[in-house]
DNA sequence: ATTTATTTTTAGACTTATCTAAATTATTTT
DNA sequence: AAAATAATTTAGATAAGTCTAAAAATAAAT
């Protein structure tokens, strides 16, 4: 099945859509993720059910069918590969590389991404820490351990952030907190949640909304 | 300037089209290249030479206005350095990069190639031999000799190729020649000016028909 | 349980890039 | 130089993806 650019726009915003809200996806919610007027989410799902890659009733939303999310995560895979060809060869920032993966996750090749896969070695997640799906589409999902729940006193490794927004990868580059760093939380305020963190670059006050957007292995 | 791809490719194909004929571009020549009707060509020569990337007079055919040329420059650049990408760091082969680097080469970003291009360690020729154009646009074209008009007894490198059709380099690959090959031109057959070359796997016969195709450098 | 508000869908229009078929211009041939 | 052939352009249509505005359906509020 050759899909264009667009479907496979459509079918990644509905992924990672049900992925964040579990039941069936509204219209006006993928209009707003991929930037479009609500009529013309419903002109393109009505296509894609007629190809078999959502289930579509009207008024009902939409939820892809076995098909569809194999494409999805076919996309995703391509898009987490991309990055860290970025990041690791390029000499990208953790900021840079979403805008990019987006173009290139769309290249069409039976081979390229295997190649590129063992280019990189085999990596399993990429530079915000989300896991890279293999070949057969299987995604070892990270244990759901955020910084702000780590004790006073114990250390731990970052693995992964949640919030993969632009200021938020600013504010960690600035920080200089990065995949693999070991953190050590030192204390924590209980007024505001806030706690105090030894990194690499010396402690460091984090804000509670920070802390629980950074997913992390305590040791 | 923000160009489509298939305005990208119509610059392209005029560009290569304007290198192998000196004068004026037709309709119908474009049309060939790019695989599409003589009307559609028209309309979109049009539309070009509304934004001045071409020179354009009815019926007169076309050229490359100096901005058109620099993009197709750029172009070209992408697509020789997705090509050195391919061959040297994923493993394909001279005959399977041309069709990737045709998607690549769309890729839109203001640093990606110049990244690339360090990360290849600044390559000056594609797996064909062909010239990468640097940032500014500048072209070292090589010269001109060919395997056919080496003399006998005679030794050279293997540069670069003239025809990069799919069959010609299928053909290359089982002959093992490769650029960087040393050949020695052992005899030559004034009959049908076929030569024996002796190459890394032996003595192979070589017809005109291929050894005109083969840019080299004398020893 | 109506009314009100929100969401979703339909209808019709626009743009890009393509096509076919017909008309026009240029080039060859005799 | 006129007739025949070839190349080019125009006109009108089509498909993909989007839009606005209006209609229909669902959800929320009183």
């Amino acid at each position: 099945m050759m899909l264009s650019q667009t479907e496979e726009n459509y079918l990644k915003a509905i992924y990672s859509l049900a992925y964040a809200n579990s039941n069936n996806v509204s219209t006006t919610l993928i209009s707003e993720a991929i930037k479009t007027k609500a009529s013309s989410v419903t002109d393109m799902i009505q296509k894609l059910a007629e190809k078999d890659l959502v289930h579509y009733k009207k008024y009902q939303g939409v939820s892809l069918t076995e098909i569809g999310q194999k494409i999805a995560v076919e996309i995703v895979r391509k898009h987490r590969l991309w990055e860290v060809f970025l990041l690791n060869k390029l000499d990208y920032n953790w900021d840079e590389v979403h805008e990019l993966a987006e173009q290139l996750e769309h290249i069409k090749s039976e081979t390229l991404i295997d190649k590129l896969e063992a280019f990189l070695e085999f990596p399993t997640h990429d530079p915000h820490g989300d896991p890279i799906p293999d070949k057969e589409g299987n995604i070892k999902h990270h244990n759901d351990t955020m910084l702000s729940s780590v004790e006073t006193g114990k250390s731990c490794i970052v693995i992964g952030i949640k919030d993969s927004s632009d200021p938020f990868l600013k504010f960690l580059d600035k920080l200089q907190i990065q995949l693999g760093n070991t953190l050590k939380v030192i204390s924590k305020e209980p007024f505001d949640n806030s706690m105090l963190v030894e990194t690499t670059i010396g402690s460091i006050s984090i804000s509670n909304q920070i802390s629980k957007n950074i997913f992390v292995k305590n040791l």
